[in-house]
RNA sequence: GGCCCCAUCGUCUAGAGGACUAGGACGCCGGCCUCUCACGCCGGUAACACGGGUUCGAAUCCCGUUGGGGCUACCA
């Protein structure tokens, strides 16, 4: 049999991790066995579902790369893929099930309901419809409703037992006396969600339900309808359910948790499936656990799924997001970095020339293991690139390292090292200028290196000088947005700073 | 309240009765590399929720307790 999978969200606000969860897993196992994944959007709460939120998350998904073969956008045999777009087809197995006596109509108002609920309650046994309209005629109850009485279907549950086998849960059986007669057309026409979700499904030939372990105690309702429809169900799986640091669902309040916001943060597509991927099923061990899509397809076994809820786990992501962040060549960095080089005006909004960009390739090479998403990057570049010699230099650890006795003459002799035209310093130029320093002074290792860098970048860390020295020369003349000033001028100003700081010292 | 599900380091997990002195990853700590920070590499810390069984033997099977989660809607 051909595998279908689909992945159903309702539109009524971000797509969530934990729905992409479900998605990606959906997605694997259409990958997997080579079947089709399909997106269907679950609407019938027109209350709150929004037709923003639809075309969000099919942004969303196109983004992750989580490709489906048939649904909305895309089309396929076994459309409408919108619930709301579905309401005859309910209508139409609704009137059959009432037909055949296994639905009836219920005139039962919500006070009704709330009533015996709380009678039921007081009494201590489960709570559920009490059956009370169950005997009502047929025939009077077609009157009535078409007198227009408010009235909905609800299944007429048997005696018995449901025996449900989850892919993933394993064996459960529960007793029907559980279950109540449920609602599967509400008294406004519209289909409820265990009723729809089945017609869907069964229609749509899915052949595994890939879903959320909320559905769980779902599963022998819609086991119950599909024998009351006389279809062969299909095989079910349920996900855990993903938890905040806090042990709680994960939900807004843990941070970012829609995918428009982590994407907006500069994790890699890629790098969130894979962390995704890792909560509830495990690679085999010998690969490891930063894999590609290809990669996780292969290896993926929804036997292996685990059943106990997993908690998301933000530095973990980092980890994941920063390793393959590192496996990007400089051009595909450059690319998805550049919005966030524009925002940080590093680089210019238009018009970035080729010289402009192929030092900004440059650059990020160097900044790239400072960062674990690319919005950190807005953060970082200021960092190594800045230079404010007066509130840097008083920083402790810069203070410190000019506080050293021989601070200024390295400082001084470097400076006088530099060659004195007006030329961009090379590699070889400050190769030269430190080696020059170190025989005239005899001073070496930290103390010849610290004072260099606190003079040219105002800090006492960053990257490496002779890579990151001739990448300030050159983006200094670049007419960047970003005030990037020379290194003669950095060493300049940090002396004059020294000198005045000494001065007031004296005073 | 009733019913269902879950329970291994702080976190994600391996583990399907003996191979467990419980393995890996993130984090954390330490070391190495190094002008510095970061990266990288190496090492360390740390767990079978509790109580009963079953068995020669239990992280693994059974029961209970506790703790979490879900369903019990004219939400999905």
């Amino acid at each position: 049999m051909m595998t279908r999978v689909r992945f159903a969200p309702s539109p009524t606000g971000l797509l969530h991790v934990g729905n992409v969860r479900t998605a990606l897993f959906n997605w694997l196992v259409a990958k997997k066995q080579r079947g089709s994944f399909i997106l269907r959007v679950e609407d019938t709460d027109r209350e709150r579902s929004e037709s923003r939120f639809e075309e969000q998350l099919i942004d969303d998904l196109r983004w992750l790369g989580l490709d489906w073969d048939e649904g909305i956008g895309k089309g396929g045999a076994f459309g409408p893929y919108r619930q709301t777009e579905r309401f005859e087809l309910y209508q139409r197995f609704a009137r059959q099930l009432l037909a055949e006596g296994r639905a009836y109509y219920c005139f039962c108002t919500p006070e009704q309901l709330e009533a015996d609920r709380r009678a039921q309650q007081a009494a201590g046994g489960p709570i559920h419809y009490s059956g009370r309209c169950r005997t009502v005629d047929p025939d009077e109850a077609c009157r009535r409703v078409e007198g227009g009485e408010a009235a909905t279907i609800r299944l007429r549950i048997r005696p018995g037992s449901v025996h449900q086998h989850d892919l993933v849960f394993g064996d459960i059986v529960v007793e029907t006396s559980e279950i109540g007669d449920f609602v599967l057309l509400r008294s406004d026409g519209s289909a409820q969600y265990n009723f729809a979700c089945v017609i869907d499904d069964a229609l749509m030939r899915i052949s595994h339900v890939i879903r959320g372990e909320g559905h769980l105690s779902n599963t022998p309702r819609q086991l119950l309808l599909y024998e009351s429809l006389g279809w062969e169900p299909p095989a079910y799986a349920h996900l855990s359910t993903i938890l905040g640091p806090d042990g709680t669902k994960l939900s807004k309040r843990h941070g970012a948790t829609s995918i428009a916001e982590f994407r907006e943060a500069g994790y890699l597509p890629e790098a969130l499936l894979n962390y995704l991927s890792l909560l509830g099923w495990s690679p085999t061990e010998e690969k490891g656990e930063i894999l590609t899509r290809e990669q996780i397809i292969e290896d993926f076994d929804l036997g292996r799924v685990q059943l106990s809820p997993a908690t998301f786990d933000f530095d973990k992501l980092n980890w994941v997001n920063r390793t393959h962040l590192r496996e990007l060549s400089s051009q595909a960095l450059l690319s998805l970095a550049l919005p966030y080089l524009i925002d940080a005006r590093v680089l210019p909004a238009t018009a970035v020339s080729s010289a402009q960009s192929a030092w900004a390739e440059r650059l990020l090479v160097l900044s790239a293991n400072y960062v674990d998403k690319l919005s950190d990057l807005t953060r970082v570049i200021p960092e190594i690139l800045g230079f404010a010699p007066d509130c840097d230099l008083k920083n402790p650890e810069s203070a410190a390292i000019l506080a050293q006795p021989t601070a200024v003459e390295v400082i001084t002799a470097f400076r006088e090292a530099l060659p004195t035209d007006d030329r961009p310093l090379t590699f070889d130029d400050y190769r030269d200028a430190v080696l020059g320093v170190k025989e005239r002074t005899g001073i070496k290792g930290k103390l010849l290196f610290h004072p260099i860098r606190v003079a040219v970048t105002g800090r006492s860390s960053g990257p490496e000088l002779d890579r990151l020295i001739p990448l300030i020369e050159e983006g200094s003349r670049l007419g960047l947005p970003f005030p990037l000033i020379g290194v003669r001028d950095r060493v300049d100003a940090a002396i004059r700073a020294i000198g005045e700081s000494g001065d007031e010292e004296e005073e």
